[in-house]
DNA sequence: GACTATCGTGCAAAAACGTGCAGAGTCAAG
DNA sequence: CTTGACTCTGCACGTTTTTGCACGATAGTC
C-alpha cells in the first residue's frame, strides 16, 4: 500500500468515526503501530490532525458542533447513504436534500461519477468538492442553522429552476398512515416542492423514524416512489409500509 | 506497446483506481519497474499525475485539501479578517465573498453579533453555523470547485435580491493602474455584480496581491471604498494606492 | 507512587529510487 | 541496402526512503 493511500485511509476514518485510534489503525491497515505513529506526526504537522495520546483527533474539534454530528454517523445512515449512492446513475440530474443521511449518500457517490447535483444544503455541496465531474448545483436562500439547509420563499422559487431526474429527501416521520412528516415547516415546504418537479422521488428512511409523526406534513406515499431502508429495520419496513404504493429498497436485496 | 499507449493506460489505471503502484503497473503492462518509474516522472512533469513513493496519485489533490488551506491562513489574512470583522454593525446587512481571507472574516465576526450575512460561499455559510444571532444567506448557483463559491447567470440574476450595507470583496491582483482583477471570469462577473449593489465596497487585501494583474477585471478604484491591509504591508500600500479615492484600513490606525 | 500503555529515537533490512550504460529497434540520408 | 543518429527499454549499481524492531523516556491510570 502506497504511504500515500494509508494517509489518506487514516484521514477518512478520522472522520468517520471521529478519532483514530493508533493501535485499531495499525491492525485495520496492517501495518505496525510505529507506522501508524509516524503517519499521524507527519499529517498532525501539517494542521491536517490534531495528535493525541493513543490516537488522533480532528483539528477543528473545538468549533466543529457539526463535524461531531457527522462523526457518530451510524452504520445504518452510512448503509443507507451507500444503497441510495447506487441508485444514481452517469449523467443524471439528482436533487440531494440535507440532514446527515443525505450527506452520507453523498459521501458514497463514485469519486468518478458524471452527474449534476442540486442540493440546498452546504454541507452536501462541500462534500462533493472532492468529485471533479460533478456539477454541482447549490439552491439558494436563508439557512437554516437547525438543520444546515436553505429554505423559504426565495428557496422555493428557485427550486422551479430545476426538474431533476430523482430526489433523495430525509424526514423524521414515517407513518403508514399519517405519511412523511418532518419537525420544521420550512423544510417540508421545501421538500413538498422539490417532490413534486422530480422525475422520481425516494425518502431515506432510518428506523428510528419508523411509526413515528413529525409537525409538518411532506405528502402521502402515493406522492412518492421509493424508501431506502437498510440492514436490520428490513422486516419492519416490509410489516410497516410494504403494503403501500411505495417500493421499498434496501442494502440486502440486490 | 508504444510509449504513448503505455501512459495512456497508466492513466486509465490511476483513474479507475484512485492511485498506481509501480511495481503492479509494471507487471500489469508487462514492462519494467524502470519503465513504469520513467513514465511516471514523465507525467508528473507534464503534471498529469503526482508521484510519490511507490507509484502516484491523481493530482487533483492539489485541489481538494481546502480544509488544509484554511488550517495553515497565515498570519496576515487572519489580521485582515478581525480588522474587516470589526468593521460590521450590529443590524447590518453584509455581504461577504469567497476564499481563505474572506473566510478569516467569518470566523472572527463577534460570536453575539446579530447581522445579516449574504454570501455565496458555502465555506463561509458553514463557519457562521456558531453564530446563532445571526441570518445567514446563500446564493446559490453553479459551484465553482476550484473557489468554493457559486456563479453563473443564476448567482447574478439571485443577487439583484439584495441591497447590502456593505460587501468584502477579495482579489488577486491590485493594481494602481490597471484596477482590481481575479483570475476566473464568472467570479469577476459576481464581484462586479454585488460591489454595484453593495452600499460601500471594501477590498481584502494580502500583500502578495499588491501590483498584481489577474486576466479580468473587477472594478477600477473609483467603483470601491475601502481596503484592507495588514502588518508589515500597510507602508508598501499607502506607497501604491495611497493616491487612489480608496480609504486605506489596517490593523495599526484604530 | 507504582504500573502499564504509548511515545520517540536509533538502527538495520528491505523496498524503491535515480543514473549511467548497452543492446534493440526506428528512421532518414546516402 | 547500408550507415549513422536517435529513441526506447532493461539491467547494474549506489543512494534514498520506508518500515519494523529494540530500548529508554514519558504520559495516563489506579
Amino acid at each position: 500500500m502506497l504511504n500515500h493511500e494509508r494517509k489518506t485511509r487514516l484521514l477518512s476514518i478520522l472522520s468517520d468515526a471521529g478519532s483514530i485510534v493508533a493501535k485499531d489503525a495499525s491492525r485495520e491497515l496492517e501495518v505496525s503501530e510505529d507506522t501508524i505513529r509516524r503517519d499521524l506526526r507527519e499529517l498532525a504537522r501539517d494542521g491536517r490532525l490534531k495528535r493525541v495520546h493513543g490516537g488522533a483527533v480532528p483539528v477543528a474539534e473545538a468549533n466543529a458542533p457539526f463535524a461531531a454530528r457527522i462523526g457518530i454517523a451510524p452504520p445504518e445512515k452510512i448503509a443507507i447513504g451507500k444503497r441510495a449512492a447506487a441508485m444514481v446513475e452517469p449523467g443524471q440530474v439528482v436533487f440531494v436534500d440535507g440532514g446527515t443521511t443525505a450527506l452520507q449518500l453523498a459521501r458514497s457517490l463514485p469519486a468518478q461519477l458524471s452527474a449534476t447535483i442540486i442540493t440546498h444544503s452546504p454541507n452536501v455541496a462541500m462534500e462533493l468538492l472532492n468529485h471533479s465531474n460533478l456539477d454541482v448545483e447549490i439552491v439558494g436562500g436563508r439557512l437554516l442553522r437547525h438543520s444546515v439547509v436553505t429554505s423559504g420563499a426565495a428557496t422555493i422559487a428557485w427550486l422551479d429552476r430545476y426538474r431533476p431526474d430523482i430526489c433523495f429527501i430525509g424526514a423524521t416521520g414515517l407513518h403508514p398512515d399519517q405519511g412523511i412528516t418532518t419537525g420544521v415547516s420550512e423544510e417540508a415546504e421545501v421538500k413538498r416542492a422539490i417532490i413534486a418537479k422530480s422525475g422520481s422521488a425516494i425518502i431515506l428512511a432510518s428506523s428510528e423514524k419508523f411509526g413515528a409523526v413529525s409537525s409538518f406534513k411532506i405528502g402521502d406515499w402515493r406522492d412518492v416512489d421509493g424508501l431506502i431502508v437498510a440492514g436490520e429495520a428490513r422486516p419492519r419496513a416490509l410489516e410497516l409500509f410494504g403494503h403501500l404504493e411505495c417500493e421499498i429498497h434496501s442494502d440486502e436485496n440486490a
